[in-house]
DNA sequence: ATAGGGTTAG
């Protein structure tokens, strides 16, 4: 025998509770040495088998489990079952546990805490109440052990927090749930010794269900009552309360105890504080504590991904998900719902698809994170039909994939679908939450469809429980506003329940102006510099308002003031994606190399669309010069430098896609439209809030926008 | 011998 393999067992023989850390090598040593000398000890094989189990070996603890005389004794079953549940063979871990009782092995305490875990992986409510049945039956329920994963088990089923923000202020919780949680308390507080298992347990329990002031208060208790110290296991589940609190100071404080402690090189821990400090809207910190990890797996990965991306860090999401591939990290679920919304945002339609096609490959097409993250992709890239075709294919929708679709087809003009959509929805026993009424009032402004609106704005409350919030208030202001019910929608926004921004008046200023209503302008006009004194947004919109009503000398003033005060037009500007390149144009820039080319086009389509019958619409002209200075400023808009570049240099029939920063005016709309049944060409047309599809002459907005 | 932690979509 060599030296150190005698070391082992001398260790792992005085060692009662066998707790020596051996390596696959030793164990391996030690098997080969059993059985060359055909056992010098008593037990030694099941002592093997439970190193390997240790060591999560299956295939060597099978094996060895199988050489034992019939019937292994329990503790050979319950290495064997652990191993099976460490390796997320489930279903193994239960037929094994009924060979055993079969063979009338009885069962002992050590057997229990593997079968909870694997009830608790599989989610199995009747199999893992008949457990708990069998542990309080065989009176084992104060082991430390077994309560330790019935803690566990009944705080990972209960789901408290889905359940609590599922039903509306009227509901009460699920009866179930209330059972679950209530049990973890009570399992907690009956436990006749508590070790820091015990507490960690609770604590995650209570963190994971969003019960975060009792997650709190445990850690505090568990110093005070417990006399134990925080370990690493305590820290990761108590940082994400302070993510979502948005408590940078505490959560800096937990930093500074894991500097201290030297947990800092710690896997968990460095993947909550990357999102903790992302959240609290310090994504160089984030970018720090990531880049100090000595070690990297998926999930931290997945965390400094998503913290980018939420903090509207797009392209350096973009590179971290790059530099994960290069480093050969497999990506996740996790990985893809959270790069894909910076595609989305981005408006990279052609990376969102090659995205979409690992996702496939992987077989993550299922994921309803994913899946939503898609359809918004789609939706926001100006393919409506994409993003439908995957929506339809979403196994189990929830509330926000139907949001994401129905926010598309807003955004697409197809208020109908929209409106049946969220009907669908209401009818598969979805409830609608705040971000699924502002999908559905959106798409009941961009068609005027005022009763509907009124109708879901009024039901919101009274039947869902859910508060008005800005974002509604805004949505039905712009419904009356675009409506032309403009003092209406005054006085809606007046008396609304909170109080409103600089945008909302703002909508309803530009609804003036396509009202042509000068009076209430002004008033609005008034209301929106008292909040925002700086909104420049309004001293253009009021001044193409004079401008339109022919009030030259007023609309000369505000521009006046406005240079005054040094507040400066953002230009329009369009862009458009020919190969892997984007161009840009601004309202009459000739700096484009094809500029010239550009401009013959425009001329050749200028005179066929005069041919089919399209007559300037000079009224969008908001300076005072002659006419033809005015033909020329329109045939210069940004869109229309950016559509005759797509028709020159993209291949005949395909789409061309274009986006542009503010709305697109009347006469480029109209002048769209004919170019789109001349060049044969579906164009579609992305403002600051929705898509314009031109088709044949004609557009899916049907002229209302 | 058996138990506990981090990341995601509209």
């Amino acid at each position: 025998m060599s030296c150190s393999t005698e070391h082992i067992i001398t260790n792992i023989l005085r060692n009662p509770k066998r707790t020596v850390s051996v390596s696959t090598r030793q164990a391996k040593q030690l098997h080969a040495h059993i059985v060359k000398t055909k056992g010098t000890f008593h037990d030694d094989n099941i002592l093997v088998l439970s190193l390997y189990s240790n060591l999560n070996l299956l295939h060597h603890s099978l094996h060895l489990f199988n050489s034992l005389p019939s019937p292994p004794p329990p503790l050979a079953w319950s290495s064997l079952i652990k191993c099976y549940t460490s390796h997320s063979l489930l279903h193994l871990s239960f037929s094994s546990f009924k060979s055993m009782r079969s063979l009338s092995v009885p069962a002992n305490q050590h057997v229990f805490p593997s079968l909870l875990k694997a009830s608790t992986l599989l989610k199995h409510h009747k199999l893992a109440h008949s457990l708990h049945a069998s542990v309080v039956r065989l009176g084992l329920d104060s082991d430390l052990y077994i309560s330790n994963a019935l803690i566990n088990m009944y705080a990972k089923f209960c789901n408290f927090s889905v359940a609590a923000n599922a039903g509306n202020v009227f509901d009460v919780i699920p009866h179930r749930e209330k059972f679950e949680i209530d049990s973890v308390g009570k399992i907690f507080d009956m436990m006749p010794v508590r070790d820091v298992v015990s507490w960690n347990t609770v604590i995650a329990g209570y963190a994971q269900n969003g019960m975060y002031v009792e997650a709190l208060n445990m850690v505090r208790k568990m110093g005070n009552n417990g006399n134990l110290k925080p370990d690493s296991f305590t820290l990761s589940s108590i940082l994400p309360v302070f993510a979502e609190y948005v408590d940078v100071y505490r959560g800096k404080e937990i930093h500074g105890y894991a500097l201290r402690h030297g947990f800092d090189g710690d896997v968990f821990i460095g993947s909550s504080l990357v999102d903790m400090y992302a959240k609290c809207n310090r994504l160089e910190h984030s970018i720090e504590v990531f880049r100090l990890l000595p070690r990297k797996d998926a999930i931290s990965w997945n965390s400094i991904i998503a913290g980018c991306v939420q903090n509207g860090e797009f392209d350096r999401g973009l590179g971290f998900f790059r530099r994960m591939l290069k480093e050969n990290v497999r990506p996740m679920h996790v990985s893809f719902s959270s790069v894909i919304p910076a595609c989305a945002h981005l408006t990279a339609m052609s990376l969102g698809k090659q995205l979409h096609g690992c996702i496939t490959r992987l077989g993550f097409d299922d994921n309803e994170f994913i899946a939503s993250s898609l359809v918004d992709m789609y939706a926001k890239c100006g393919n409506i039909k994409m993003a439908r075709y995957v929506f339809d294919r979403i196994g189990k929708r929830d509330t926000v994939s139907w949001t994401a679709i129905i926010m598309g087809c807003a955004m697409h003009g197809h208020a109908l679908d929209a409106v049946s959509l969220f009907e669908n929805m209401l009818e598969d026993g979805i409830r609608p939450c705040y971000v699924a009424f502002m999908a559905v009032l959106t798409a009941c402004s961009h068609a005027g469809l005022v009763d509907e609106g009124w109708r879901y704005f009024n039901t919101m409350e009274r039947e869902f429980g859910i508060a008005p919030g800005l974002e509604h208030y805004a949505a039905v202001a712009d419904l009356l506003g675009r409506a032309g019910r403009l003092e209406e929608a005054y006085d809606f926004i007046s008396n609304m329940g909170v109080q409103a921004t600089g945008s909302v008046w703002s909508t309803l200023l530009a609804a003036c102006r396509a009202h042509k209503s000068v009076e209430l302008a002004e008033k609005v006009v008034d209301k929106l510099l008292l909040i925002d004194p700086e909104n420049m947004g309004a001293y253009v919109l009021m001044s193409n308002i004079y401008s339109a009503a022919r009030r030259w000398k007023d609309a000369a003033r505000l521009r006046i003031h406005m240079r005054k005060k040094g507040l400066k037009k953002i230009p329009a500007c369009s862009w458009i994606e020919v190969g892997k390149e984007v161009h840009t144009f601004m309202a009459g820039d000739k700096s484009h190399p094809y500029y010239d080319k550009i401009n013959e086009a425009l001329n050749v389509l200028l005179e066929q669309m005069e041919k089919e019958g399209y007559v300037l619409d000079t009224n969008e002209v908001l300076h005072d010069v002659d006419e033809d200075h005015k033909r020329d400023m329109l045939h210069n808009h940004s869109e229309r430098l950016a559509i005759a570049f797509g028709i020159i240099s993209t291949t005949a029939g395909t789409t061309i896609r274009i986006i542009k920063n503010i709305r697109v005016c009347a006469d480029c709309h109209t002048a769209i439209k004919f170019i789109s049944k001349i060049v044969g060409r579906e164009i579609v047309v992305r403002d600051n809030s929705r898509f314009h599809h031109f088709k044949n002459g004609s557009c899916s907005c049907g002229d209302y926008w």
